[in-house]
DNA sequence: ATGCTTGCAAAACGTTTGCACAGGG
DNA sequence: CCCTGTGCAAACGTTTTGCAAGCAT
């Protein structure tokens, strides 16, 4: 769901990337290439870490510190979106062309279902409404039990 | 919304704190209870370190590590409840006896409006369902513009 | 050339933990 | 008494940053 198997979406993703780029007056370096190459890489979610790690094991050295600089500029161009599962750290998926949706993600397995948010989005906007308020955007992240989990033990451990 | 203003509630919050470390084993000791009665005195929201500084500022001296291993304790038994506005800390609110709610952020003044579930928990079992997914519990946060902000002026600067 | 980019290492940050001592039941 | 709780400081893991050197335009 995250990954661009198409590699026509791949080539959008870099030219979207270049103009973004072009646009704020910086520069579309080979470092940066590199860096947006390995994260389509990903099928799923992934964290900074395995970008980190995927750069070292195959050829390109690439520094953390420089990967670290460079999601928030493929979040900000809508290449990727940050998710986060957890308090510990950020975690990224591929955005760009994707319907907008949110995760739902089982508290024993860890399985994540991904579901469209339109139900969400128009509730957000009466609540903010009725709040006098103008909601720009939500998160909205579920937990529970998958339907495997539930059926093999319905008493809830967590891990 | 948070404060538990009436007296009451705060003798209440203490038994349920006894009763809870009692049923756990658990001691309850004079820190504890002295923790217990600094997180009452806030009115919102707050963190850790201001719970520290209340503690350091007034004669109570309690170390930070003990605060840090003590909010749990009362996050489980009801107390407190946890919430996360930003990803960088852990923020909490008093829980005790109160209705549940999630919270909507205006992105430039930083105001918080609290809004009643009810539907949020509707349409979460709504989605559970369609996913074959027993959804115990949610993450709602709403993030815009306050109506003063937005009428200050409409273009979203963010800070 | 100019100034954004990079890499490295060190700092930052909230939070957690190891340990020796103190204290509750 | 025993076992848990406490304080201190040091460790933690992710992310950020200061600085000198490297590269794109």
């Amino acid at each position: 769901m995250t990954s661009p198997t198409n590699p026509t979406k791949v080539d959008e993703a870099q030219a979207a990337f270049r103009r973004y780029l072009r646009n704020h007056g910086v520069k579309y370096t080979r470092t940066r290439a590199v860096i947006l190459d390995s994260v389509l890489e990903f099928r799923d979610h992934f964290e900074a870490e395995q970008v980190i790690h995927l750069l070292r094991e195959s050829d390109r050295k690439v520094s953390k510190a420089t990967i670290y600089r460079t999601l928030p500029l493929l979040v900000e161009c809508g290449i990727l979106k940050e998710v986060r599962f957890d308090e510990k750290r950020a975690y990224y998926e591929f955005a760009f062309g994707e319907a907008p949706h949110d995760h739902m993600v089982c508290r024993r397995c860890g399985r994540i279902v991904e579901f469209a948010s339109d139900e969400v989005v128009a509730l957000r906007a009466k609540i903010g409404q009725r709040h006098h308020f103008h909601v720009t955007s939500h998160r909205f992240q579920l937990s529970g039990l998958c339907w495997e989990c539930s059926t093999k033990c319905p008493v809830v451990t967590m891990g």
